[in-house]
DNA sequence: ACGTTGACGGTTG
DNA sequence: CCAACCGCCAACG
């Protein structure tokens, strides 16, 4: 597979620390793509078919919310795991986003 | 080939 | 704070 935009995607998708969130927005900047955020998200469909399996769940919208949850199964798996992973989820949206942001950009 | 849809983001009212 | 609109572009029928 070619370094693909999907891949790149997955790659920094697997490097968000447990615990830790970040946006589409965010890596798609981070990729160059920033007004693409959309791929990104389509990149997020693909992690359920892609391997290893990618940790979707840190992935929410610029909000902090869970939009994605319903392509989980069931649709509440997503906050599910957040809340495991010590993230407070309220209403689908992630509590203290802010704090719990993880910028790519920063990192990388 | 074409039109519609969508795990988004930002702006405007 | 909420709703509507626009841009952007790959995937799907």
């Amino acid at each position: 597979m070619d370094a693909n935009f999907y891949e790149q995607v997955y790659e920094v998708v697997r490097l968000i620390p447990k615990g830790r969130v970040t946006s589409y927005g965010a890596i798609a900047k981070a990729l160059g793509a920033a007004k693409s955020s959309r791929m990104v998200g389509h990149a997020m469909v693909y992690a359920g078919s892609a391997t290893p399996k990618i940790p979707a769940h840190r992935v929410v919208n610029s909000s902090g919310l869970l939009t994605g949850r319903f392509h989980f199964s069931p649709p509440t798996l997503m906050q599910e795991f957040l809340e495991e992973e010590g993230i407070t989820v309220v209403n689908d949206k992630i509590k203290n986003f802010k704090q719990l942001f993880w910028d790519p950009l920063q990192e990388l």
